[in-house]
DNA sequence: AATCGAATTGACTCATAAGTCATTTTTTCA
DNA sequence: TGAAAAAATGACTTATGAGTCAATTCGATT
């Protein structure tokens, strides 16, 4: 739906400009001209809404460069760079959206919202230690983490630079030159001038399970059942959608657990599945969820 | 006061917990079980509370490396690595004050906080350019903000790492690493094999004036005042100097430490005060450390 | 045009937390 | 010891903003 939408764009830029705490429902209704009791037909609080604009807004950002990775024509060293262009790319887009993710400030609230970063945070670390090893192989192993933290901290500095002020970086140039600053500090450490100073046992925070190389495959396939489960619900009547969301976000937070029950995760399946406009969105999410 | 100090204590304490926001007066009373009231016969208002905490902390967590810059005896590279490490050691030290500072959270609210945050930032970037031209003189200047940009890029992200996680990061490996990446990128932008990509019109915003900034000023006469001290002490007859540089030595330590023992401070400065040729130098410093 | 149901509204409640101040307690000192 | 001064208290006021809901407007259908 359209206003929806506009809610979203207006809150991002709300938040971003002003911050989460500093904003209120009734700003954000002012600035699209619409009354506060209708936003609430839309987002059953703030807190919804918050987490609904990171779930609209964090595939658009960070999940095209992952595409990028799959093109086989380029060295790895090239790919990297472009998929680090992409992402600049991408931020710059969606300048509103990042500014209001880099202030953080937000996720103290929320549990979801707290789980939600920590996935997105070990993503990006996954990625990264999948490319390291693309480019270095198992050598790069006993380094990968010091590697991955700088990198990190440069990307995300050179992010901040982006987004804050009025430069005329490129994109392009950006995602040559992280890469450039990679290969040079892994060269030090293959080199054996360096030591490393972290290893997994610290790093086990930012570490997350995946699958070995599919990982990102499977986890795009997942967030994309996602979604499509999500839009469908969204764009029913409201009088049953509050029950679906409900049911779809039980569903979510088993799924988060570390030992999540299946057998809940099928019954809220099923519920799911007797909806009428539901069985299609629903039998793909369940394929992704109970293989 | 005492009471003063326990509740700025206790204030940074909940601060770097929950948030500034989500941090009540209430709580912060009940917290050193004294009233309300009370708080606000110490404090005007929550917004002179964070001020004062920042003005509390601020000298003691960045102002202890600067003085470790001074001891001619060791070479850029060590000394630099050693104010980092010092840098570090003072993280480490004030845990809660850095997780707080971190949040950031605070800034938009008050101008006087925003001033304080921008000084602060200009004062670390003015004192990275100072150490970059310290080890490589004037070449440096056109990558100087690509350099300074990583550096602290990557010191932050450690310094995040030493205070929200419970690893056993030596501040004296942080340091010296630091350092060694630093050094391998400056060489790398030296063999020509980088280009860098920020200038002083792009980087306008985090450049200082620093003349204009009273806080900034008073650092510098602290400084200044070091400075002299050292330079007189080397300037003596070597037999002497030894010992006159063992006291100062002492001084600076003890002024590093969280509770600086003024009377030793004292002690020290009398004994120094006593040789003929330091009079002037110690009572310019005495009147920086002792107001 | 009349009717019905959905969408929209904004005045309302309720909770929270900053800041105040008359009153009480403690300390000081003659 | 007792009076005056200082310090501490917590009930109170006030402001803000999230969330609700009865009343109203809008729009589709016959």
């Amino acid at each position: 739906m359209n206003k929806r939408k506009a809610i979203l764009e207006a809150a991002v830029d709300l938040f971003a400009e002003h911050g989460y705490t500093q904003t209120s429902m009734q700003q954000i209704a002012d600035s699209i001209g619409i009354s506060k009791g209708s936003l609430y037909s839309f987002f059953q609080s703030k807190e919804d809404l918050i987490i609904s604009i990171y779930e609209h807004y964090q595939q658009l950002v960070f999940e095209r460069a992952f595409v990028v990775g799959l093109d086989g024509n380029m060295s790895p060293e090239d790919r990297l760079a472009k998929q680090f262009q992409v992402q600049f790319e991408g931020i710059l887009e969606y300048k509103s959206y990042m500014k209001m993710h880099m202030r953080g400030e937000t996720a103290k609230n929320s549990e979801k919202l707290a789980a939600m970063e920590h996935r997105m945070r070990g993503r990006l670390f996954s990625w990264l230690q999948h490319n390291l090893q693309r480019l270095y192989g198992n050598r790069i192993d006993p380094y990968k983490w010091d590697l991955m933290w700088m990198t990190q901290s440069i990307y995300t500095s050179y992010m901040m630079l982006l987004i804050s002020t009025e430069s005329d970086l490129k994109p392009e140039d950006l995602g040559k030159h992280v890469v450039r600053q990679i290969m040079i500090l892994a060269d030090d450490f293959f080199e054996g001038k360096s030591a490393p100073l972290l290893d997994d046992e610290m790093m086990k925070p930012f570490s997350v399970d995946m699958d070995r190389e599919g990982a990102f495959i499977s986890f795009e396939k997942r967030e994309e059942a996602w979604t499509n489960l999500y839009n469908k619900i969204h764009s029913m009547k409201s009088g049953e959608a509050g029950e679906y969301v409900n049911i779809a976000d039980r569903i979510s937070e088993e799924c988060r657990k570390s030992k999540p029950d299946e057998l809940i995760i099928k019954g809220m399946l099923r519920l799911l599945a007797d909806v009428d406009g539901l069985k299609l969105e629903v039998s793909q999410l369940e394929k992704q969820l109970l293989p």
